[in-house]
DNA sequence: CTGAAAGCGCTAACAG
DNA sequence: CTGTTAGCGCTTTCAG
């Protein structure tokens, strides 16, 4: 066997064509005879020819890679949005160069930097803070930037996330309709937006029933912090103890279960009812059958996707904008559920 | 702002020495004066100038890009595998280019073209089926291929798993010992290795006893097919049920779990036991609480890793071979525990 | 439509 | 150690 790379050169000789040739057969915007393509396919197939698409993307500029950047794996919601996001980028011929980081502040700056060096075409950062420096770079380099699942209020970078203060306010209301008194809230990390407007909608809900927040706690999105949380939310006389416990995220509300449960011996939702948010396919288990707002994956996707490609694509105007996605309430088991509700 | 990329041709103008100078300063195996180096990092700095990896990559031959293949991230044993290997593989400087594909046979054959494109300088393969042809398509691109939690029979892919068989057989030793006498298996997909090897120790272990294999299903690692697989094998009268069930991974197991407790009102362990593979996180979490087989995901990177650079930095002799990490049983609340059992 | 020629940005001999 | 000189495999003018 030969090891040896076959070139476009390799092809032109046995399609007795030139070089560029070949090289128009395989670009999309090409030009050439029938005569010319068919001799050149068949020669290429026949040597097993495929083009480099290093070479391409460096006389090109276009490397159809996509840098994507996560932060955490951890919860459930990630790895299927990843699973979605990669398949729908290479069904537009795109590749997904992955970076997995920490929050920590140098690491993610270094990142960039590894990305940029792959002359990626674009780059989604999947729910990690970006400083404007970042912003600034990328720009710089002229690579299209899309958040996801985050948004930033300084302007210019487009964001795709759920309408997490309309979801946060259904549960506020939903909360309210089945008769709860003593209403707290978990909170995932504070420099999130999707948190920040989390709770705005939550608080918004219940302020229009002249109603305050019994309790809360902030978990950051962390398994461990999260089931302190609880506990010290929950280990308390009863008096002092919420009815109902709204958590920033599933991942979060899973744990508060357990704790709630199996630790406390409290009931869900016969004593304490529990709403989480993401609905990952976690949630719908018949161990925590949570009452979850649900993040619509696949279109969160299709519009990070969407923006990406518009951005890369733009002739000129490419309008960044922040798009949120529309977050219906699933009701399960896990609260107590209003006389006659029923789901719009 | 410029939006022109920096050249190390650039840098050197600035630095008053040759292109190649330039080079040799951001290359590894380099020599070049002190003087000279200041100088080059000074200007490169000042510029901020990066080598372009894609130029460096043609030339050189190295992209310092590794292919990943996995199936499907639903099972959380793989979001943590990818996670732990993207971090180890960027420690040694590689990035990870990442192939999300079903096992349909057509797509992972365009997904290795689509690597080898990119001149990936390895591959892995994460738990998906090789065909030979696959394997000999990479060896003649020269490209090391290892295969993460999966192993072929045939000879020359080198191969990390888990100790499967003796897994199998201490969950057969430890249901044996906590005198269960219906014992069950329900099993992944009869192509995986991991499957039939954890299967076969399991079998091992209950026929050194003398004792057969009460009920099998076949789950197919999936969550529909194990949760149908679960209520045909216990939704039968209860001289007819199983006192003790093995799944063949803890994905699986969890649904198992949620029918016969929450569907058929069984508890856990007190009238069936269950034993999982894997132990993913969800599996210490208390509403499942699983006894399993832990498969040590960062042993199993490193060594991935180390197998991958064997190959890739080989002078010559890399011996392909089979890597089989240990595997021991953790032992939970979900199945009986033996009257005086003691964790090895 | 086609071939010749000029690069893309970089590494790797090769003489000094 | 350093600069000069060839390329790597491909796209893209530019004349025909």
């Amino acid at each position: 066997m030969t090891e040896t790379r076959i070139t476009s050169l390799d092809v032109a000789r046995l399609a007795g064509v030139s070089q560029s040739a070949v090289s128009r057969v395989f670009t999309p915007g090409a030009s050439a005879s029938k005569k010319t393509v068919d001799r050149v396919r068949k020669a290429a197939k026949e040597l097993g020819y495929r083009p480099n698409v290093l070479a391409r993307a460096i006389v090109s500029g276009k490397s159809r890679i996509i840098g994507l950047v996560v932060a955490y794996l951890e919860n459930q919601f990630y790895p299927q949005a990843l699973e979605k996001l990669s398949n729908a980028l290479q069904q537009e011929g795109y590749h997904v160069l992955i970076f997995l980081t920490s929050q920590k502040h140098g690491k993610i700056d270094d990142v960039v930097d590894e990305m940029l060096d792959y002359q990626v075409d674009g780059i989604v950062f999947a729910s990690v803070a970006m400083s404007s420096d970042i912003a600034r770079r990328c720009q710089n380099a002229g690579v299209p930037v899309v958040q996801f699942n985050r948004r930033e209020d300084r302007k210019g970078i487009a964001a795709v996330t759920s309408e997490n203060f309309a979801g946060g306010k259904a549960v506020a209301e939903f909360l309210l309709a089945g008769d709860h008194r003593r209403i707290a809230y978990i909170a995932g990390w504070e420099g999130a937006s999707t948190q920040r407007d989390r709770e705005a909608g939550f608080l918004e809900g219940l302020k229009l029933a002249n109603r305050a927040l019994f309790a809360r706690e902030v978990g950051n999105f962390d398994f461990e912090q999260a089931k302190a949380a609880t506990r010290a939310m929950f280990d308390v006389p009863e008096d002092r103890r919420p009815d109902a416990l709204f958590v920033a995220n599933d991942h979060m509300a899973f744990i508060a279960m357990d704790v709630i449960r199996h630790q406390l011996s409290l009931s869900i939702p016969g004593e304490v009812s529990v709403v989480g948010f993401d609905d990952v396919p976690l949630a719908a288990w018949l161990s925590y059958n949570l009452t979850t707002v649900r993040q619509r994956a696949k279109q969160m996707v299709e519009e990070t996707v969407r923006a990406l490609l518009e951005q890369i694509e733009a002739i000129d105007t490419a309008i960044t904008r922040n798009i949120a996605v529309e977050a219906p309430l699933i009701v399960r088991g896990s609260a107590r559920i209003p006389e006659g509700w029923t789901d719009k």
